[in-house]
RNA sequence: GGGCGUUUAGCUCAGUUGGUUUAGAGCAACUGGUUUACACCCAGUAGGUCCAAGGUUCGAGUCCUUGAGCGCCCACCA
């Protein structure tokens, strides 16, 4: 036994164990039949690395408590880490570092800064896990741009085509005008704007009163096909059926009614274009109106809108309100705040573009989708209720294909004279149609070659949701019963706001490529906000970046930290509570100097629980110590780490260090061998079961004990592997029946003592006791524990 | 407008399926303590109309209804 330094030099600790652990290769998977499997499928980070705060870490230690807790336990782990780097992310990462100007850069250029900015920040990213003591198995990492990714992405495309769920059409569709893309429902956010509500006057034909409608969209007037008022609005009642005239544009439309109108809001008379919101696209959709798309891809209004033509949306806007008031129909303009929905990632506000697109069905499939959600378990059982809401909140199916550069080709080309979709063969994967030759170089269907390949690239998510089944491609299909065994995952852990992208879209990918969940059980960590509540960001500058959180605190009182949060919810930064960690590693080291002080010059074997010699004290820490092995199991059982560690902290700080090691000390010292050797034993035992309770939390310090003080008498290499304790059986428990009465007459003396100022050290003459008690059998060890010469 | 979460000590939060005449913890405050593991410690004290109002019950922090504040998500965007 080694003594150790309780300066608590944290950095010094971690660099040597995080060393060892690699040295050794713990983490590193390999098949072990008599384990049981243990798959977690942890969320690829992006690789946009320069913004790393507490949060990041929170979020990541918080799974790996639980990583560590299995791997203790016995579980055969595999914790891969992966790093999602294709599609819109990257790109707009890179495009906003190097100012880049897309017009201007080749695609293959590009890629490669996208290559070079993926493999910077997954390099962090690994420093920062590594330092953290994520137990991540490096050895079978992954990135969503990598060939296997590519190849397991492209087979679920081709097997979902085979099975129906995959269909490409020309329609309306969600766009993106800066990233100049098709994207998903689940890429759009809300976001407030103000406004101007814009009221313009129709005329009629029969040169009537001015017909006033209201719009915060006047430039898409072009593309104006019908008006709508409601049957029960008197105003226009008599209008319906009839025509109005556009101004500027001076065509015909028809006047319409829906009871979807509200009477009360605009002017009660609204204008249908096509497209301006969902909602003309339903009306569009259901009264067959005619079609005037007037945005193009580019964001800019196309030939319909004639003079306007070429014009950004802003432009055209400015531009054809000035006309309209030159013209004296613009009536008024009121300025209001309205909700927007802007793409996430570069907050502009989508348009709806014709366009034909990539599809995977789901609007039509909810139910599945919510008996999928049924049986996956939901750790908290509320984050099942996000799920749920957002499936039943689903308008249009997935929209997969981007028109980007980075990212998964579609395995797909287009014969030029009969129109077939020529596929990849399933077993030539990964192919990149726009380099690579189809099969057989022809068409199947009428053998011609003119064939052309698909250009547009998948949805990022379109990969990122097929890690369930790409984890086992990492371990390759030479081990027939592993790779079966591997899917689906034992756990997903992730965040809230990718429920509806990453844990939604692997149910759907899952569903169709295996008919399977595609994970067994999810936890769904919260955010880590500032001390005042608001999430980390940098127009806030309100978080310390994470490398130097760690240099500064070290990573065992951060995760300490990171346990404060019950699952779920939110965590504030804290910096009391990683300190709070600090003084419980400081506290153990403390601890175990004490337990090395008293074993000096001691032979060290009957270091087994005697259970023939035990006494009372002993059998009561024992037992304390079954009964919190059993809550800190259930937490971590239940993926509630927070339970854990707060029944941890009680069980160590007050039950062992504040009672039982006071109540010993004597024995310890005293040449009375016989009392003298349980006592040993006990603190032995129970110290030991502590630290290893504590390693999934705080797993530097606690290999250091480990190694320092315990690996000599152990088989274990490790604190982490396979050596999480046991509980102790066989305890006489008749003998600590009346022990909680003894417990009591400690707490009496010692609040005599401490209200009387008189020091726990300082010898009394006389106590007389107000607890009952059996003084036969206590009195002895209280006189001896709290210095008292008589004691009634 | 709809949904979800949240509201408990000065601060940060626990409080399992409703159940002991006294609602917990840590931090902060206060009173003490050289107690040879630890002052990064120990003993103790004080501090609460459990957001509000109603209801169910023998019994409510916990269940129901309504409302308020805060946070997030979704919809409306005429």
């Amino acid at each position: 036994m080694e003594k150790l330094n309780t300066d608590y030099n944290f950095s010094k600790i971690e660099k040597r164990w995080q060393k060892f652990w690699k040295q050794e290769k713990f983490f590193e998977f390999k098949y072990d039949k008599k384990k049981p499997l243990y798959i977690v499928d942890t969320p690829p980070p992006y690789v946009s690395a320069d913004h790393l705060h507490a949060g990041h870490i929170m979020s990541y230690a918080q799974a790996e408590f639980i990583v560590r807790y299995k791997r203790m336990k016995g579980f055969n782990v595999f914790y891969p880490m992966g790093f999602d780097d294709n599609g819109l992310p990257t790109e707009r990462f890179v495009e906003k570092k190097y100012k880049i100007n897309k017009a201007k850069i080749t695609k293959p250029e590009f890629v490669k800064l996208c290559l070079k900015e993926t493999r910077k920040g997954a390099k962090t990213y690994k420093k920062l896990w590594d330092n953290l003591g994520i137990s991540v198995d490096w050895s079978k990492t992954y990135s969503t741009i990598s060939p296997i990714a590519q190849k397991v992405s492209q087979w679920s495309l081709i097997d979902l085509w085979e099975k129906g769920g995959l269909y490409q059409k020309q329609m309306p569709i969600l766009w993106c005008s800066t990233c100049r893309t098709a994207i998903a429902q689940a890429d759009l956010e809300d976001k407030e704007e103000k406004s101007k509500l814009n009221h313009i006057a129709f005329k009629t034909k029969t040169g009537g009163k001015d017909l006033i409608i209201a719009t915060t969209r006047p430039e898409l007037l072009g593309a104006c096909v019908a008006l709508y008022a409601n049957k029960k609005d008197k105003r226009y009642k008599n209008l319906i059926g009839k025509k109005a005239i556009v101004p500027i544009f001076g065509y015909e439309v028809p006047i319409k009614q829906s009871d979807q109108v509200q009477v009360d809001k605009g002017t009660g008379l609204m204008m249908v274009c096509t497209w301006g919101d969902i909602d003309d696209l339903e009306k569009w959709r259901n009264d067959k109106l005619t079609t005037r798309a007037l945005i193009e891809e580019n964001g800019k209004l196309n030939a319909l809108g004639k003079k306007y033509k070429g014009l950004s949306i802003m432009e055209a806007r400015k531009a054809i309100l000035k006309d309209l008031e030159k013209a004296g129909d613009l009536k008024k303009q009121e300025k209001i705040t309205h909700t927007l929905n802007v793409h996430e990632r570069c907050d502009t506000p989508m348009e709806l573009v014709k366009s034909k697109q990539w599809f995977i069905k789901i609007a039509s499939k909810k139910k599945i989708w919510l008996d999928f959600g049924k049986k996956i378990n939901w750790f908290p059982k509320s984050s099942k209720k996000i799920y749920r809401d957002w499936v039943n909140s689903l308008k249009w199916d997935w929209c997969i294909s981007r028109q980007r550069f980075f990212g998964v080709p579609f395995p797909i080309w287009h014969c030029q004279k009969c129109g077939k979709k020529i596929f990849a063969k399933k077993n030539e994967l990964p192919v990149d149609p726009t380099v690579d030759e189809p099969p057989n170089k022809k068409c199947p269907e009428c053998k011609s070659s003119k064939i052309k390949p698909e250009t547009d690239v998948m949805d990022t998510w379109a990969t990122s949701a097929c890690t369930p089944f790409l984890l086992r491609e990492l371990m390759g299909k030479k081990n027939k019963e592993l790779y079966k065994k591997m899917f689906p995952p034992d756990l997903r852990p992730n965040a809230f706001e990718i429920i509806r992208t990453w844990d939604f879209y692997s149910i759907v990918k899952s569903y169709y490529n295996l008919g399977a969940i595609p994970f067994k059980n999810i936890m769904i960590s919260g955010h880590g906000l500032d001390q005042h509540g608001r999430k980390f960001s940098k127009r806030l500058n309100n978080y310390k970046p994470s490398d130097q959180l760690l240099s500064e605190y070290g990573a065992d009182p951060i995760r300490y930290w990171a346990t404060g949060a019950t699952l779920g919810q939110n965590l504030k930064f804290n910096e009391k509570e990683i300190k709070k960690g600090r003084k419980t590693a400081i506290k153990l080291l403390n601890a175990a100097n004490l337990l090395v002080l008293n074993f000096k010059g001691v032979r060290l074997k009957n270091l087994a629980l005697d259970h023939k010699i035990l006494e009372p004290t002993d059998i009561w820490i024992l037992n304390e110590l079954n009964k919190s092995l059993k809550k800190v199991e259930k937490g971590f059982e239940n993926y509630s780490y927070a339970d854990s560690k707060n029944e941890l902290d009680n069980f160590f700080w007050s039950k062992f260090a504040d009672y039982y090691l006071e109540f010993i000390k004597h024995r310890l010292n005293s040449p009375d061998s016989s009392s003298a050797l349980p006592a040993r034993q006990t603190l032995y035992y129970a110290y030991l079961a502590i630290l290893k309770m504590y390693a999934p939390i705080l797993p530097f310090i606690c290999e250091e004990i480990y190694q320092k003080v315990f690996r000599n008498f152990e088989k274990g290499k490790s604190i982490h592997i396979g050596q999480w304790p046991k509980k102790i059986k066989k305890l006489k428990l008749s003998k600590i029946k009346d022990f909680d009465k003894f417990l009591a007459a400690v707490d009496e003396i010692r609040k005599y003592k401490s209200e009387n100022k008189i020091s726990m050290s300082q010898e009394i003459d006389h106590y007389k006791l107000k607890t009952s008690l059996d003084l036969e059998k206590y009195s002895r060890l209280i006189k001896k524990i709290l210095k008292i010469k008589n004691l009634k």
